[in-house]
DNA sequence: CGGTTAAATATGTAGGAACATTGGGATATA
DNA sequence: TATATCCCAATGTTCCTACATATTTAACCG
């Protein structure tokens, strides 16, 4: 458990980063709260800017960034409140597999957990934008129901994120990013297709060889567009669909 | 073509609408002339404030809205510049066949298109809201580049539409529907999976019966969420893969 | 007591000003 | 000619002020 300390209400002037950064930064501390994440009002610009000693402007500089991420809702002669995340919100269009099924209902399982250290090949150099041969952290997943595994997953993580292997990933890992280690998993690039099974795939899905599976190819990226993991999925086709909601 | 006319640079100050919403629209009516969606430097701050009579701030609170949206892109010292839209980032989460293709310069075919009046079973039915047993239109395509067909599309279209079967179905889909029939494909509901190809398929295809097809489903709506046309697709997994870029 | 009105409160809009910071081009120097 | 330097132009940051507008609350009156 984390110790629970309150948020000091002050920026510094003299260390060269803007004051609006600086203010930014310290709402989404506070946004993070319990008490806010219900919807609280937070305090008013004026008392705010008071409160630092900076001008309500630059206040509204910090709030409209996270107006525009859609983390604040304003109400003229109401206030500025946090928004309400639900579940269907915060995960608007993708869900990490455990949330998805957990949201189901569904109890899932793990059946093999395999974490190593590997050297990043061409593939995942690329999609984790970094150097060819360096050190990352791969971890495999054979995920599924009490009636069997289904998906098995790997994962190839950004040596930025500091993962040491050493983590419970029984957990969710999307939890495990961004309760540790502060990494919040923002935007996701998928490839799907369709692919025969390999014999090893096969044998750990239980299905035939050359039947056919959903492959899912994501790169999982923070909000600044870095990358977090790498992600490939193989889904047994006969109990997985992938399913979208798309507005244009 | 149209009619090439210049943008009128300014602002009524007493219709009641914010100054810097109309600078807003301002802008992205400007930035969609074809000179300036391939980068071009905007007008810098202070002659625009000047030329429309309006403070340097007022242009900066429409400036940074567009910037949010990520279609402009500001740098010190140099100017702001409309952002170069790529492929990926125009059909921003999804597109038509006909506009995949063709926006990535390959040129596709129609190798076979049948339409026919048929009834709805039950799928049809659930799927477009309409009465099991209702005639609708049911159109089969077989599509593909040069090299041979890899996709095969079968279309179901909401009666409410109003599409006789008799239309030139060579032409883009959506083109027929937003220009004729003032139908504008708006939302799109998709389920993937992956299938193994049955001997009909396989033999459309040319692939071998039981290879894996990507099997996409989808329903598009109009911006009421009124179905409009529910669509199969089988897809040569090895000639096609889906990708989406997915943001929270 | 209920309904209307007025005041207090909060954000929204708009303007002005000053100075900082960055990038790029022009100029001067070796 | 090549390189370093300086200056200018453009956006970035920050402050100030004033008034507009929407909401809630409180006061008022029939």
């Amino acid at each position: 458990m984390q110790k629970e300390r309150p948020i000091e209400f002050k920026v510094d002037h003299h260390n060269g980063i803007p004051l609006h950064l600086q203010v930014e930064q310290l709402l989404r501390t506070l946004i993070e709260k319990p008490e806010y994440k219900e919807g609280k009002l937070l305090p008013k610009e004026v008392e705010l800017a008071k409160m630092l000693g900076i001008s309500r402007n630059t206040v509204r500089q910090a709030t409209n960034k996270l107006e525009n991420e859609k983390l604040l809702v304003r109400k003229k002669g109401v206030g500025t409140r946090v928004v309400k995340q639900t579940l269907s919100t915060k995960l608007s269009n993708w869900a990490s597999f455990s949330e998805e099924m957990h949201s189901k209902g569904v109890e899932f399982v793990n059946y093999q957990i395999n974490v190593s250290w590997t050297e990043a090949d061409q593939e995942v150099a690329a999609a984790l934008q970094i150097e060819e041969g360096r050190e990352v952290l791969r971890m495999e997943r054979l995920r599924g129901l009490d009636k069997g595994p289904f998906v098995n997953f790997i994962s190839f993580f950004h040596p930025r994120i500091g993962l040491t292997g050493k983590e419970d990933f029984s957990r969710h890992l999307y939890e495990i990013l961004e309760r540790d280690y502060a990494t919040i998993p923002s935007v996701s690039k998928e490839q799907i297709n369709a692919i025969p099974a390999t014999r090893k795939l096969a044998e750990l899905l239980d299905v035939k060889t050359g039947s056919p599976l959903l492959f899912r190819r994501r790169l999982v990226c923070d909000p600044g567009d870095r990358p977090i993991e790498y992600n490939l999925g193989y889904y047994r086709a006969d109990s997985f669909t992938y399913e979208i909601d798309i507005k244009r």
